[in-house]
DNA sequence: ATGGTGGATTTTCCA
């Protein structure tokens, strides 16, 4: 099965990205992140006519996952359902054939130090205690999406200038990591041992154009589906030319 | 230290 993940930065805005892409790479699931609509604007319709089943959880202007597959798409839950009242649109959780699902879109967390970074941390905790009372690692478990962290230098193109700056703090990265330690594993770093492949490049500095990326959006995967992932790929193509989202798309076979 | 670009909604917030 292929799996994809995209922060598309609006679904709308990303519309003449999206279909084209689908078109050609045809995954069997495709995790979205900052669909930034209401469910009644998400565009179902152009994607639904590809032969992809949509569930989408989205809000007004920021935020919002969704995930595109086509076999049927069951136990769709919506939200972290923890004791946390949360007003952010940034999971969606589905099982879909043998595979447990989950798009996420973590808290950015703007600066280091800051109430949304306090946040950011606060988020990830609760995405940890959500993997260990919910789900089974011997089952295969695929948590993908735009984690706005990187693992370790290697994710960063320059680690002096991003040295415990946001998405590269130690702090974010130690809660990566526990997030991971109900048996996740970062499925990229399975097919990839080297560094300067990256997932995201700032709008605001023209990073694409240098190169100046981070490897941010990420397949965390239970140990099934880790010893079954042959492939894993991030499609530069698709963050090139007008109309692309500042993040590229990542893709997973998993036997 | 600042601002650069891009999206949604609205002259500002978030990334």
């Amino acid at each position: 099965m292929r799996i994809a993940t995209w922060n598309v930065n609006s679904v709308r805005a990303r519309l003449p990205r999206l279909v084209p892409w689908l078109q050609e790479r045809r995954p069997d699931v495709l995790l979205l992140q900052e669909t930034k609509c209401q469910d009644e604007q998400f565009p179902r319709e152009p994607i639904e006519e590809l032969g992809y089943n949509v569930e989408v959880f989205g809000q007004k202007t920021y935020n919002g996952v969704a995930i595109l597959s086509k076999s049927r798409i069951t136990d769709v839950q919506r939200g972290m359902r923890d004791e946390v009242e949360d007003k952010e649109a940034r999971v969606i959780a589905a099982t879909v054939d043998d595979m447990m699902l989950l798009s996420v879109y973590v808290v950015n967390g703007q600066e280091v130090g800051s109430d949304a970074y306090k946040y950011k941390l606060e988020w990830l905790a609760r995405l940890r205690k959500l993997m260990w009372e919910r789900y089974i690692m011997t089952e295969k478990v695929v948590v993908a999406g735009d984690f706005n962290v990187t693992f370790d230098d290697r994710d960063v193109h320059d680690p002096a200038e991003w040295h415990e700056q946001i998405l590269c703090s130690t702090p974010e990265r130690e809660a990566l990591l526990r997030v991971m330690d109900s048996g996740l594993k970062d499925a990229f770093r399975k097919i990839h041992e080297e560094g300067g492949l990256y997932t995201w490049w700032d709008f605001r500095t023209r990073a694409f154009q240098r190169n100046a990326g981070l490897r941010i959006d990420h397949f965390l995967v239970s140990p099934p589906a880790y010893k079954a992932c042959t492939v894993a790929e991030i499609d530069v193509e698709a963050r090139k030319g007008q109309g692309a989202s500042d993040h590229a798309p990542v893709v997973i076979e998993v036997a």
